[in-house]
DNA sequence: CATACTGTTGACTGCATGTCAATAGGCGTG
DNA sequence: CACGCCTATTGACATGCAGTCAACAGTATG
C-alpha cells in the first residue's frame, strides 16, 4: 500500500497562473459574448477554483478588460525592411502588410471586431482607441509620411477612419469570403493611394 | 372619509407596455454595457415589476437584441428626390443625405457603433450584418448603381466594406470633433468616387 | 524532517435572472 | 349601477453567478 502523497493540484509562479487564466479567458470570450461566459467556466477551463481568479483580477469586468487588450496588442511582427521608393510601392508594401498581418491572426482579429454591440463602455473603446491610433501611426511611417507637415492630427484621423474600411474588408474577405485577397488588396491599395496623395492636400487647401 | 379606490397601477394594452419598456430598455442599454444594466434597472425606470419584463420578452437577452434591432433601423427618411444627373453629382448627393442622417440622429448612432467588445455574438452580428447590407442598398439605388452588371455581389461587399469607413469617419466628427462636417464630406465623395468608378471596374477585369 | 511562506481552495453573502401562481385593473353584461 | 370575467400585472420563490475571506496545503528552506 503506497502512502505516496500525490498533490492534489501544483504550484505556480504566479506570473505563470496569471497568464494561464488569461489564456483560457481570452479562448472562452473569444468564442462567446461576455455575458455567456461565467467566471465559474473560466475556472472550469483552468482547471482551478473560481475565487483564484479573484486573486489574480479585480473582477469580471477587470478579466475581460486585460483579454481585450491582448486581443488587439498586434504582435507588432519584425518588418526589418523599411520601404523605399515611390509613394505607391510604399503603400502596395503597406496593405501587403497589413494583409499578411490580418491573414495570419485572422481567427483572433475576427473575434475582435465580430461584434459592434449597442451599449457605451468607456474602457473598452480606450482600448480599441488606442490600438487603432496606434495602427494608424505605424501606417502612417510604413509609408513614410508619418511627420506630415501642418494637420498630421487630421491626417491621423483620416487614417484611423481608413482603417474601418480595413476591418470591414478583412470581414468580407475572411469570414464572409465575399472577396479575395488580390481584391481586397487592389481596394485598400487605391483608396489609401486617393486619400493620401489626392483626398489630404485636397483638405489641407480647404482649412 | 373618501372610500375612492385609486389603483396602484394601471392596465395597458400589451403593445402600448411592450413599448414603454423597449424605450426604457433603449435608454439604459444606450447608456452603459449590457452587464451594466440589469433588468431590475428596466423594471425601476418604466415603474413596472420586474417580472413582468420577462413576460414580454423571453429573457433579457431577447430584450437587448430587440434593442439592438431598434437602434441600428434608420428611419429611412422619406428622400422624395431622386437624383439624377452625371455620377459625381450623384455621389455627392448621396454623401451628403448619409451625413444629414448621421447628424439627425448622431446621439443613438454613436452610441450603436460605440462599443466594438470582444466575442463573437452571432444574433447580434446578424442584426447588424443585415443593417449594414440594407445601407449599402440603398446606397447604391440612390447613386444608381444598383442594378449593377456582373458581380453585383462584389459591389454590394464593397459598399459594405465602405460603410465601415462612414462610421469610422462618424465618429471621428461626431464624438471626437476630429474633423469638421466639410471635411468628412470631402473624404466620403472622393473615396467613393474612386470605388465606383476606378476600383469596382478594375477589380471586374481581374476576376 | 520540521517550519514558514504563500499560492490555492471552498464556503459564505449578496445580487440578478427566470418562473409561476395569485392578485387586481377595468371592460362588458345583466 | 353592481357584478363577474378576462387578463395584465404583481410578488415570492428557485437557481446561478460574482466577490470576499479565513483556512488549507504545496513546496522551498534550514
Amino acid at each position: 500500500m503506497s502512502t505516496e502523497t500525490v498533490p492534489r493540484w501544483r504550484r505556480l509562479e504566479p506570473d505563470e497562473r496569471r497568464e494561464q487564466i488569461l489564456a483560457c479567458a481570452i479562448r472562452l470570450f473569444g468564442e462567446r459574448p461576455y455575458a455567456a461566459v461565467s467566471t465559474t467556466d473560466v475556472a472550469r477551463e483552468a482547471g482551478v477554483a473560481r475565487g483564484l481568479i479573484n486573486h489574480y483580477f479585480d473582477s469580471k469586468r477587470g478579466l475581460y478588460l486585460e483579454v481585450v487588450q491582448r486581443m488587439v496588442t498586434v504582435p507588432k511582427a519584425g518588418r526589418a525592411k523599411v520601404p523605399t521608393g515611390p509613394l505607391r510601392e510604399r503603400v502596395e508594401f503597406s496593405v501587403d502588410w497589413l494583409l499578411d498581418a490580418i491573414g495570419a491572426h485572422g481567427k483572433t482579429w475576427i473575434a475582435v471586431l465580430g461584434t459592434e454591440g449597442v451599449g457605451n463602455d468607456p474602457e473598452v473603446e480606450r482600448i480599441l482607441a488606442e490600438a487603432d491610433e496606434q495602427a494608424a501611426v505605424n501606417l502612417l511611417k510604413t509609408v513614410g509620411m508619418y511627420d506630415a507637415e501642418p494637420e498630421g492630427e487630421q491626417l491621423r484621423a483620416l487614417v484611423r477612419a481608413y482603417g474601418g474600411m480595413v476591418k470591414a474588408l478583412g470581414r468580407e474577405w475572411i469570414t464572409h469570403g465575399n472577396l479575395t485577397r488580390e481584391q481586397v488588396q487592389l481596394v485598400l491599395t487605391e483608396q489609401l493611394i486617393t486619400l493620401l496623395v489626392d483626398t489630404f492636400p485636397r483638405m489641407q487647401r480647404q482649412n
